[in-house]
RNA sequence: AGCCCCGUGGUGUAGUGGUCUAGCAUAAGAGACUCUGGAUCUCUUGGCGCCAGUUCGAAUCUGGCCGGGGCUGCCA
């Protein structure tokens, strides 16, 4: 599919390994620290790296980078295996962990040690911080750089063993002190750290920097194409250092520009000043752009992926409209789901005309889209609840919805025209309405037309539901750039609870992960937090609403 | 200030010296159609950062400039 189409700078990267034989094959991984949940901006490397493996008949490892056992936690492992399951992607027995690795590092740096490439430093870490210089000016070398490899060897080893204490002393390479590259002044590959670590335990209290570990892990897994994001091209020169230094097998770095979305933040450190601040209720919240919130607002993963593909990939720093990712959602559900009725907002509409103990029952097509879907039947009443906004006592242009002396149509059942609107203190409470039965279906049979069509329920059968509908996270763009506290641009209203909701009685029977379409108002899908007779129902997406814009193009020009 | 990266319609990308009167998507605007003011279809608006150079020919190659971003954790 990507054959006739054209291919990102990556691909041709891949193309050209393979057509002059630097590699013969494609083996990629994705390679999360288990220290958050997943987001959006995973997405894209999740889609990036296991799409490339499967287009070149290649590999893709899910590769646990779990380096720091401070931060990194086994709940996290748990959740990234799930959501990377979720997106659709499949790692068969390629999961493996940094941690596997932890034995054959060691052994490197004893070997770089060895060769007079490392030593160890007692300098504490403010000092090598001030030894190391600044942007523009060269570091100092280390007054213990020039210890001999015996030392370096023994020192090394007792670090290992627990004889000192956490950050009292540090492997480093040695490299260049007055490198230009901030990231080649002899970094650091080891420090002591006594935490106990999610898989290996106790076993250790020195644990590798990603630095020193992160281009092993690929080498040793056979990596050929390592894609990361662009805050690595610094450090590209330094993996290659450490691999040379080895002799061993190296693979190919390539960095491309992160994923940035418009009215939202992507940083694990705002996310979980969100969740833990409360302004959310939690990672899975259907507001935030974590794989998880979006699962459970409904963003169908073929949306995701779908999004992730037209992105693209490059190296200059984007910022992609929300937009686009609830165009991509909008196009995978109107596909793919079924329609239902629900009023969110009631008002109350008696057939005066209609008998009033009869039901009936209309057959109702599941999808629109997909003829295959099949059909439903509708209870239909004399007494019923459609939208409020769909009637208005003084219909402004443009409108053409319910009015006093208006027909419409109501979906799949009749044409029925407003008499009157009953009043309580100014408010309308209630429509008194007619049928016309020769309408049943919705058809009328001299042809006449009408311009509305509107959902509806019917009321002795209603179920009571409650929704909760969702608006960006921020008011602004940016969030994150604006030079403040990214919270105080927080949207008020990016929660909204209607509690007093009308659905049609099937909706009741669908399963917590089903997305659906209420007819006319968006996609939505029943919330894991519903609980015995109350229907807690997420709004995924609005449906584009043609009439929203011309009634605010209307007001404008007033 | 040193090192590195980036610069194609509003947004995101394709383009690898002629076939570029610069493609696609999205957004915006207009219309057609419609038992969802949804979907679908048609049309329109809108772009190669700047300046030199190489060349018969430059979005594409070279140099300079301008603009944006990253790098001074024992984070990743």
């Amino acid at each position: 599919m990507n054959d006739e189409s054209s291919t990102d700078f990556i691909r041709d990267i891949i193309n050209h390994d393979l057509e002059t034989g630097r590699y013969d094959r494609v083996h990629t991984r994705f390679p999360p620290e288990p220290n958050g949940f997943l987001h959006i901006g995973h997405a894209k490397s999740i889609c990036l790296n296991f799409g490339i493996a499967e287009e070149y008949g290649g590999k893709c490892n899910l590769r646990f980078d779990d380096t720091n056992p401070s931060t990194e936690e086994e709940t996290y492992v748990q959740s990234i295996i799930e959501d990377v399951r979720w997106l659709g992607f499949d790692w068969e027995d390629r999961l493996f962990f940094a941690s596997d690795y932890f034995d054959q590092m060691y052994e490197y740096a004893v070997q770089l040690v060895e060769k007079g490439r490392a030593y160890v430093d007692d300098l504490s870490a403010e000092e090598i911080r001030r030894y190391r210089g600044t942007l523009t000016q060269p570091g100092t070398n280390s007054p213990y750089r020039d210890r001999p490899v015996e030392g370096n060897l023994d020192l090394l080893e007792r670090m290992k063993e627990g004889e000192f204490g956490d950050g009292e002393k540090v492997l480093r390479a040695r490299i260049d002190m007055a490198h230009p590259n901030m990231n080649m002044r002899d970094p650091v590959m080891y420090r002591i750290l006594r935490a106990t670590h999610h898989r290996t335990g106790d076993r250790w209290c020195i644990y590798p920097t990603y630095d020193w570990a992160h281009g092993l892990e690929d080498s040793i897994e056979g990596i050929t194409h390592s894609i990361c994001t662009l805050e690595f091209e610094n450090h590209r020169p330094l993996y290659d250092w450490f691999l040379d230094q080895l002799g061993v097998y190296r693979p190919r770095q390539i960095e491309f520009a992160r994923l940035n979305l418009t009215y939202t933040v992507m940083s694990k450190r705002m996310l979980r000043s969100l969740v833990e601040g409360g302004q959310v209720s939690g990672w899975d919240d259907p507001r935030l752009p974590t794989i998880r919130g979006m699962r459970r607002r409904g963003y169908p993963p073929a949306a995701i992926r779908d999004f992730c593909q037209r992105i693209g990939v490059s190296k200059s720093e984007s910022t992609i409209p929300m937009e686009l990712l609830e165009h991509c959602v909008r196009d995978e559900l109107n596909r793919t789901a079924p329609r239902y009725m629900g009023v969110l907002h009631p008002l109350k509409v008696i057939l005066d005309n209609y008998p009033r103990d009869q039901v009936e029952y209309m057959g109702v097509e599941n999808s629109p889209e997909d003829p295959a879907a099949g059909t439903r039947q509708v209870p239909f009443s004399r007494v019923l609840y459609i939208e409020r906004e769909d009637f208005r006592e003084h219909p402004p242009k443009k409108y053409y919805r319910l009015a006093p002396g208006r027909e419409v149509r109501l979906k799949n059942a009749y044409l029925i025209t407003c008499q009157e609107a009953i009043k309580e203190d100014g408010e309308v409470t209630a429509l008194r309405c007619t049928v016309d039965p020769a309408t049943r279906g919705g058809d009328a049979p001299d042809g006449r037309s009408v311009r509305a069509t509107l959902h509806w329920v019917s009321a002795p059968h209603a179920v009571d539901a409650e929704v909760r509908l969702y608006q960006r996270l921020f008011t602004v763009e940016d969030p994150a750039g604006q030079g403040r506290d990214f919270k105080e641009h927080l949207n008020p209203h990016s929660l909204r609870t209607l509690t007093s909701c009308k659905v049609e009685p099937a909706v009741r029977e669908l399963a917590s992960v089903e997305r659906f379409q209420f007819l006319r108002q968006g996609y939505f899908c029943v919330d894991p937090d519903t609980a015995g007779d109350h229907l807690i129902i997420n709004q995924t997406v609005e449906l584009r609403d043609t009439w929203a814009r011309i009634s605010r193009q209307m007001a404008k020009n007033r």
